[in-house]
DNA sequence: GCACAATACCTCGATGCCGATGTATAGCGG
DNA sequence: CCGCTATACATCGGCATCGAGGTATTGTGC
């Protein structure tokens, strides 16, 4: 996730550590802080793995800045990952809006209607928080009034993305033809 | 979150090993799957930190069984976790679903509407996932459609969310007086 | 003139999680 | 009777993440 954040902000401009981390906070920062200390090993796992070049320059106000920009490589691994995500990027949904705030960058529509339609086959199985055995509980049958919160909750969320999904989904196959 | 899972499930009723992992799957493995091998582990160190003791009898149709029972420490130590949770457990919408499948366990109403209201604080601030500058950016000025669909979820879980939140402080409230 | 915050990067040890793999038993279909 | 699945628990190496701490420079408030 971290990763694919790093790839997807770099896609579009380099940028040196320091914005990087700010760029990462506002996507995620609220919900998931990434530490300073995971951040720059993370960059240089990227760098030892060919997919960024760094370059020093002086720093504007401060120590000298590296200034990292993807590789040709680097640009193909993020299209890779966008295109063909793991099961978790699909069913997280702190990893699926990453995956999402790069998903652009993925330029046939085609793809990008697929990786939409992996989310909707996810959101279309049955499934809840909470079992009667096997049978999945409604938020109406529960008395406890804090898993209600999560069943209500969870059933909103799941509403406005399903009818985004089938609206996106619907706009991106008028492109193909 | 793992370790809150367990000691929540075992509030209720001691468990083994085996069921409380098809517990926890149905909680939260659709969204993350949880390893055996983080399980297990987890379970030893909560027993180990004298939160659960274990009883060793024979399996109903296979190995033996280890019957996991809360301590009275252990029995403490889920209220003080749900009581006064860390901030990822406020802002990380799993987390958060985690800490309230238990929130009944804390059974004093004023001390779960402080828990809510935390929440409440969290989703009252404003912050977006995009940014101009340090403005933060409406789905309806955004032209990535991916983005819009990130902003145009996370309002209607947002709104969803602070209704039920408000409604449920209003009920433990008035169970106050 | 001095403390402090912000910029800018880094290391280190601890820890939690994962995938792979192992061990054993019971039951079922072919 | 053989393989497969489910039950039931466990270990191990590898790795991502974190918190604490370190280094250095520039600008701001008092």
């Amino acid at each position: 996730m971290l990763e694919l954040a790093i790839l997807g902000f770099l896609y579009d401009a380099p940028l040196h550590g320091y914005v990087l981390r700010r760029h990462i906070a506002a996507l995620t920062g609220h919900v998931r802080p990434v530490a300073e200390s995971t951040l720059y090993p993370a960059i240089k796992r990227l760098e030892k793995a060919g997919l960024l070049a760094r370059t020093t320059e002086p720093g504007a106000v401060a120590a000298p800045r590296h200034v990292l920009t993807l590789t040709e490589e680097g640009r193909q691994e993020l299209r890779r990952r966008l295109a063909d995500p793991g099961q978790r990027e699909i069913t997280d949904e702190n990893q699926w809006f990453t995956l999402l705030a790069f998903l652009r960058h993925l330029d046939d529509p085609a793809a990008q209607a697929a990786v939409l339609r992996r989310r909707l086959a996810f959101l279309e199985e049955p499934a809840s928080f909470f079992y009667d055995g096997d049978r999945p509980l409604r938020a109406e049958e529960l008395d406890d009034p804090f898993r209600r919160g999560v069943l209500t909750i969870a059933r909103a969320t799941s509403r406005a993305e399903l009818a985004w999904l089938r609206d996106t989904l619907r706009s991106l196959e008028g492109v193909g033809r």
